[in-house]
DNA sequence: TCAATTTGACCCCT
DNA sequence: AGGGGTCAAATTGA
């Protein structure tokens, strides 16, 4: 995919953790109300993020790279090249290219199950549905809305049998469109909630996903209508949910950050030992 | 009007 | 041979 070499790869990530290393030392001042000229806690926030989002996006890319958290590759499979689909099929007719495609054999692999179809900060088109074999939902395929770009991501989407309630999300290949490269993190801090939340919207979110807040374009319409009777609007799966413990007049508190979005399985940090994940992690320069 | 979804057809792979 | 993955025309909805 990259052009770039592992250790070229491993200098940026180490880049982008510096940096999300500084922002969490602000952040830290600011909850212990020393930060009076820091930036805002919320752009703190949304810097550390995409700290974390973009060192694990180069180290996702770049699978020979060495310090890949061991439970996180255990999430991927043999991450042997796809074939492109780019086969003989280009030269033929439009009518004769239905159909006319190479199956992937194997490739990057993630498995998700949530109890609603989650949202994962992509746009996605539904390009399939098929009924499988001994399976009582259908599966629905869906691919990166971006592919014009080149982004060769997809997804299928299956209920699972045994537990209906769970929606079992497999990711095939990597997104290399832009497009979650600039989450806008909404942080509600009013006193009233007893949880807080950091919303990552992104910008390209519609009406219907304002609705029924919980999907993405992941399941645009007929799993959004039946979102609107099963599924109550409390959370967007995009949020991160913070527990209630966090305020930012006083000492730090503990916090939790966690995600049911697939490209995050950093599900739970705590917070005040963020800065003391990015040490862990600079450690391995 | 345009973008997204649906769905039948088609082809690859086991 | 048939299941599974993808394509693309038709349909739907904003």
């Amino acid at each position: 995919m990259d052009k770039l070499g592992g250790s070229t790869i491993r200098m940026k990530a180490i880049e982008e953790l510096l940096r999300g290393r500084d922002s969490a030392t602000q952040l830290r001042s600011v909850i212990n109300g020393n930060g009076e000229d820091s930036p805002s806690a919320e752009k703190l926030v949304k810097e550390v993020l995409m700290s974390f989002t973009n060192s694990l996006l180069l180290l996702n890319d770049n699978p020979t790279s060495e310090f890949h958290d061991a439970s996180n590759v255990q999430l991927w499979a043999s991450p042997k090249l796809e074939d492109s689909q780019e086969s003989n099929c280009k030269n033929s007719t439009v009518k004769a290219r239905r159909g006319c495609y190479k199956r992937r054999r194997t490739e990057q692999t993630r498995e998700k199950e949530s109890e609603a179809p989650i949202d994962d900060g992509h746009q996605w088109r539904k390009y399939g549905q098929k009924e499988i074999l001994n399976a009582k939902f259908p599966r629905n395929y869906f691919r990166c809305t971006h592919r014009d770009q080149g982004c060769q991501a997809t997804k299928q989407v299956q209920r699972v049998q045994e537990d209906p309630i769970l929606y079992k999300t497999i990711y095939y290949g990597e997104h290399s469109c832009k497009n979650m490269g600039n989450p806008e993190i909404i942080l509600d801090m009013s006193p009233s909630s007893s949880s807080k939340f950091l919303s990552f919207n992104n910008s390209f979110s519609t009406q219907s996903q304002q609705e029924c807040p919980f999907l993405s374009s992941s399941f645009p319409s007929s799993v959004k209508r039946e979102c609107k009777e099963e599924i109550p609007p409390s959370t967007s799966s995009n949020d991160y949910l913070i527990s209630s413990g966090l305020t930012f007049d006083g000492s730090p508190r503990h916090v939790t950050l966690s995600s049911s979005t697939p490209d995050s399985e950093y599900k739970a940090v705590d917070f005040p030992d963020l800065y003391d994940v990015f040490e862990d992690l600079l450690e391995f320069r």
